[in-house]
DNA sequence: ATCGAACCTCCAAT
DNA sequence: AATTGGAGGTTCG
C-alpha cells in the first residue's frame, strides 16, 4: 500500500475533536485501533466521499488520506470541522448563566459541523423513534446496497448513496434493510431530491424560513428533523432542534411552568432567549445532559 | 388547533 | 425463555 499523505490544521481556538465526531450529529465515523508509531486517537470517516483519518494533538489536526487526493482534502477537512467558528464570541453569549457556564467548560471545543445537507437529512429521517446504534447500522446499510464502490489505498469502501442511487433501491429495498416504516419517507424524499423538487444542496445560503418550509415539506421530516439538518449542514448556526432531551432541560432549567410555554413554541421561545448561536447552545446543552 | 396513538425494528429489561 | 416497553419523531385520526 502507497503511503498515506500526512498533512496538518493549527487551530486557533479551542476543539475537541473527539467530542465533536461522537456528539450525535453524524453517524460514520469510527475510532481506529491504537497506531503503532503515531500519537493520537485516529478517526476514520468520509468527507465528500474521501475517506480521511483525523487525530488531535493539542492545537493540531492531523489529516491522513490517500494521496491520490490532493491539498483540497485539507480545505474539505476545514469546513466540514468549522474551524473557523468564532468560538470565543460563541461562549461570550453563553455566559450568561451557571448551567451552559458549566456546559461550555466542561466540553469545551465541541463544534457543530458541517455535514453533506442531502446525507445529513436521510440521516436524520432514519433517527425518528431510533436510537444511535441503529441509525448507525441503517447508515451503514444504506452505503453498503446502494453507494458507490470506491477504492483508496486502504481499501474498497462505498460512499453514501445518491438521491438517484437510492431511487433504484425503492421503499421495499429499503424495508429489506430494516429502515422500517422510515422507509417510504426515505423513498419518497429520495424521488423529490431527485426530481429536482428540494435540491437540498441548494438550500444552504437561504433564509431559516424559506429553508425551514422546504425541508417540512419532505414526508418524515418535521420541525425537530428540519432543524437538526440545518443546524448540522446548512450553516444554520440559529436553528433549535427541540427532541425529548432538550424539551427535558428546558423545563428543567429554563421554562418553568408558571412561563406555561407549550411544547409547540419551544423551539421559537429558545432561539430568542438565546440568540444567533442558539444551535451551538442546543449541542452544548444536549451533550451535557446525554454525557451526564 | 390540539392530543394521543400507531408506526418498523431491535434489544434491554422483566 | 417468552414478552413487554421504549428509543434523539412524524403522521394520522
Amino acid at each position: 500500500m502507497a503511503k498515506p499523505k500526512i498533512e496538518t490544521i493549527k487551530l486557533t481556538q479551542p476543539y475537541d475533536l473527539k467530542e465533536t465526531l461522537y456528539s450525535g450529529q453524524a453517524f460514520r465515523w469510527r475510532q481506529l485501533e491504537p497506531y503503532k508509531h503515531t500519537e493520537g486517537i485516529w478517526h476514520e470517516g468520509f468527507i465528500n466521499s474521501i475517506r480521511v483519518r483525523l487525530s488531535q494533538v493539542g492545537n493540531t489536526i492531523n489529516i491522513e488520506f490517500d494521496p491520490k487526493h490532493k491539498e483540497f482534502v485539507i480545505q474539505a477537512v476545514e469546513t466540514y470541522l468549522r474551524v473557523e467558528d468564532d468560538m470565543f464570541s460563541i461562549y461570550d453569549t453563553m455566559s450568561s448563566d451557571q448551567y451552559l457556564k458549566k456546559a461550555t467548560s466542561q466540553y469545551r471545543g465541541l463544534h457543530i459541523l458541517r455535514q453533506d445537507p442531502w446525507e445529513c437529512l436521510v440521516t436524520f429521517i432514519c433517527s425518528a423513534n431510533n436510537n444511535i446504534p441503529r441509525i448507525r447500522q441503517l447508515i451503514e446499510h444504506i452505503c453498503n446496497s446502494a453507494g458507490k464502490h470506491l477504492t483508496d489505498h486502504y481499501g474498497a469502501y462505498r460512499a453514501f448513496p445518491t438521491s438517484s442511487e437510492i431511487n433504484n433501491l425503492g421503499e421495499q429495498g429499503l424495508r429489506n434493510l430494516g429502515f422500517g416504516f422510515r422507509a417510504k419517507y426515505i423513498a419518497k424524499a429520495a424521488v423529490m431530491e431527485s426530481e429536482g423538487q428540494i435540491a437540498v444542496s441548494q438550500l444552504r445560503g437561504r433564509s431559516y424560513g424559506e429553508i425551514l418550509e422546504s425541508l417540512v415539506s419532505i414526508p418524515g421530516v418535521g420541525d425537530k428533523v428540519a432543524n437538526c439538518v440545518m443546524l448540522f449542514s446548512m450553516d444554520c448556526l440559529e436553528a433549535f432542534p427541540v427532541d425529548v432531551w432538550v424539551r427535558r432541560i428546558l423545563r428543567e432549567n429554563y421554562v418553568m411552568q408558571e412561563d406555561k410555554v407549550p411544547d409547540s413554541q419551544l423551539r421559537t421561545w429558545s432561539q430568542q432567549h438565546f440568540g444567533p448561536f442558539a444551535g451551538y447552545v442546543n449541542q452544548y446543552l444536549f451533550h451535557k445532559r446525554r454525557m451526564a
